[in-house]
DNA sequence: TCGACCGAAAGTGTATACACTTTTTGTTTT
DNA sequence: AAAACAAAAAGTGTATACACTTTCGGTCGA
């Protein structure tokens, strides 16, 4: 149940590589402009420079990291302007999303919502950090997933891993907490078929999402190993 | 002014095979189920099959090949499903990217559009294959670009990318003609502000291009240095 | 003391070598 | 003659070697 990648295409190893690596990433163990020198991440994972450019490719790909030529990797630090115009595309396409959703709504993806919504909830309230960030990101995917339509599912999940990397949004307990409320609320939009409501809650959310940007510049972290516990 | 792809963060030699490849499946010179075997591509481009595996990863992230492990890379065969999951979501995304153009569409930006579109028709009647199936694709990514958001951008053109494997979109002249009067009067409601008349008609337009959809399986080339010419 | 220059160290870019897997082809067996 | 097997050919997967670029430290000169 990982990050399930559409293309595995590449060997296992490789893929080891960019779990890991997208984790730390994605978890703020790396923080935004750190160099990954290739000797440093082969010799962590024990495996050549080979697999290790191919896992920066696919993770520069993703918008993860940035490859300058001749200069190596750096954890990606998109700017504030970036930040804003993957969120306006999220609210573009989930609006949407939402208004497709209410037209082929049925008990049964109404029940697999609240099992998720509910699963958040656990999360937020034991305070596991990891769990409730992937668990509240999830959820837009998941809806996706339920309307039969991969392809979305795909691209929000590119965009939602985007956005984890430019804000430490869900950070705060708090703000945790209120993105499940909300969730909750618009399953019960999309459960009475209200699409106005739907449409409405969706769109508040993602800008309430949006709001908790914060674009502090931590620290670069110089020993990856230790990131990578 | 080639698919200027958001990363060239690779070398330009590998950028050039990408292209280089892209036409050539994009334009169906290579038919879905081609293998592609590197040292053929290394030869074909004078180079080491390390740049050549460069670029097929670039390529299978695009989803215009596939990767199947120990075995090769073959010119992807979108399954029918997932053409219409493609053309769902750009249905999506576009209808609100109308939506918003129609917010803060401004005299040059209409310009800029009927600029473009007479570009299109002058392929469209000089009966440029290549270019007017370049130009009409690039009419949406151009809406997107005149709004800003060079995130949407990247993703309609990815979006359409696939879309033209795909299917053999535009390919009879006639196809093609009434895409480009579609445009025509797509940008005229958007220079009279109808919003929901600008959306209507980009829906019916995306529609119309879904139904030309044809899946035909071709014969595999098997002359790779025959098909890049 | 500060800045420019130079050389060594570190790091990336590409080619090549080799192990292992798949595919093909030719032979044998029924 | 068709199916099954075996050896060889072709192809992919990974590691390593080497050329070239960037970075860093120190020395020299102003």
């Amino acid at each position: 149940m990982e990050t399930s990648n559409n293309a595995p295409s590449t060997t296992s190893s490789t893929h080891h590589i960019v779990e890991s690596l997208t984790r730390a990433i994605v978890e703020h163990r790396l923080h935004p402009g750190t160099k990954l020198a290739e000797q440093k991440l082969a010799d962590h994972f024990g495996v050549s420079r080979t697999l290790v450019r191919q896992a920066l490719f696919q993770l520069s790909q993703n918008r993860l990291i940035r490859l300058e030529p001749a200069r190596g990797a750096f954890v990606a630090a998109p700017s504030v302007e970036e930040a804003k115009q993957v969120f306006a595309v999220r609210r573009m396409l989930e609006a949407e999303m939402t208004r497709a959703f209410v037209l082929v709504v049925t008990p049964s993806k109404i029940k697999a919502l609240r099992e998720h919504v509910a699963q958040e909830k656990l999360a937020v309230t034991n305070q596991d950090v990891p769990g409730r960030t992937e668990l509240l990101g999830d959820f837009h995917v998941r809806m996706a997933e339920l309307m039969g339509n991969q392809v979305l599912a795909e691209l929000l999940r590119e965009l939602i891993s985007r956005c984890a990397l430019i804000t430490l949004m869900y950070q705060s307990a708090h703000a945790a907490e209120h993105s499940n409320e909300e969730h909750a609320d618009i399953v019960k939009a999309l459960a009475a078929k209200d699409e106005a409501l739907a449409v409405r809650l969706m769109n508040e959310h993602l800008m309430h999402v949006e709001e908790n940007l914060t674009f502090d510049r931590k620290v670069p972290t110089n020993d990856i190993s230790m990131a990578l516990s």
